[in-house]
DNA sequence: GACAAGCAGATTGTCGACAATCTGACAAGA
DNA sequence: TCTTGTCAGATTGTCGACAATCTGCTTGTC
């Protein structure tokens, strides 16, 4: 046996590279909230057939960034100012659990890891490139995801992180000015290299990061205006279990 | 404008019966984990060409209970010791969160709907249908998920049922006497419609619910037998973010 | 017998065409 | 004027066929 283990290899298949083209033009804004994916414009725009295309509109549908309405169309998800408010109170929920099972895992790899990241942001918000720095941040604050060992939990993180991911990417494009944060980030790091778990979790649970005040003010601006894409809000998600009624 | 409204009707695409068919037979065990998913052979059984039928397989690899690898073929996800245990201590974070965000909400028609939970699993009880008793048991638990009025939360806590659903069903088919439970949920709605509600978060996370350990037990005892539907031990999930490493 | 090359069968991925459905406009009638 | 029926255009859903890839066996060579 030798000691090297190579990663497993890319997915070579048009539907894996779709699925990676239309997830980043949505969470970069590209694509804005409630428009309409034409199949056959896409199609032809990607030079590939249909067939993957649909397939990979499925898999962003369960991801839950796009949404369909049989016979009528596949629509970039709208957000409201209550969707990103779940979407950061369950956050804080998962940070603070990733904290707990992360803590006695920590050693000298994770904090390497954990500069290396923080070096990142830093890096891009030298650059003032907005956009690398809403990914660097998640990033960072994916790790401590990633270091839990619970597959389930990351698996649900990332599928929350893409939709914030989606929300900064809005609110950056709205003000088209950097996002202030000289280092927000300094305190959340030491905590985590630090004794005091508690510590960590109450700052994951309190510090209102990122900007996210102003981020609910403006995606409450959005709801004012009309829907624009067309009926997108006719949109029902989830897989037909039963709802409150 | 009349007073009555109508419920949106069912989607009537044969893609959205095939995910209901194939998710049903993948959570009652009738498919096996790590069984090979043919797509010919399930096409020409459903009378189905295999478009329809390949983008209801999409979904369900999003949803999580199906994992696919690119020209090898599409697979039930395998169930490890450690996917429940992670899928179940998550389980109760959310838990306690959604009796934390349920608690101020909770009003008649959520004792109504309460009680009506726990009557069906009584009845499926005393019925002595264990699938039925795996269903309505899930049910109940969900109540407070689906009260909390936080659609992220709902949606993660439905992803995380699909698996625990598929697990119970497993271990119930292994052992093929109805689960012991006379009313372990007495306890349960009693603490929810109580004035602590402490008491009913830490009912959530201690109490092992449904056998639990039981339960893991027999995944450990699954684990020692090679994965003999093929190759889906090699099945790597995710959709390409970065890994530890 | 061990091993590599190559072939045949089966299965998945992709394509182009057709069928089903929706939308909006237009006309007929009250 | 408002409502209702009809139709054409556009778009989505589905189908059958072909291309790409994998697997296992066979064959030939040493």
């Amino acid at each position: 046996m030798g000691k090297l283990d190579f990663s497993p290899i890319a997915d070579t298949t048009r539907r894996a590279e779709i699925v990676a083209l239309l997830r980043r033009a949505i969470l970069t804004g590209q694509l804005e909230p409630g428009q309409k994916l034409n199949e056959l414009r896409i199609a032809e725009q990607m030079r590939v057939s249909r067939a993957p295309l649909r397939e990979a509109m499925r898999e962003l549908v369960q991801e839950g960034i796009l949404t369909s309405i049989p016979y009528a169309g596949t629509f970039v998800i709208d957000v409201t100012a209550k969707d990103i408010d779940d979407a950061y109170s369950l956050n804080k929920v998962l940070d603070e659990f990733a904290i707990e099972l992360t803590w006695k895992l920590r050693d000298q790899r994770f904090f390497a890891e954990l500069d290396q990241r923080h070096e990142a942001v830093k890096q891009a918000t030298r650059d003032r490139d907005t956009t690398r720095q809403i990914e660097t941040a998640l990033q960072l604050h994916g790790l401590i995801h990633e270091w839990a060992d619970n597959s389930v939990l990351l698996e649900t993180w990332q599928r929350l992180t893409s939709r914030l991911q989606m929300y900064f990417a809005l609110h950056q494009r709205a003000r088209n000015e950097p996002v202030p944060s000289e280092d927000m980030h300094e305190t959340y790091v030491r905590l985590l290299k630090g004794k005091d778990m508690r510590a960590a979790q109450r700052h994951a649970r309190e510090h209102i990061d990122l900007d996210f005040e102003e981020l609910l003010a403006y995606a409450r601006s959005l709801e004012q205006r009309a829907s624009k894409g067309g009926r997108a809000d006719r949109a029902r998600q989830g897989h037909g279990r039963p709802e409150r009624g």
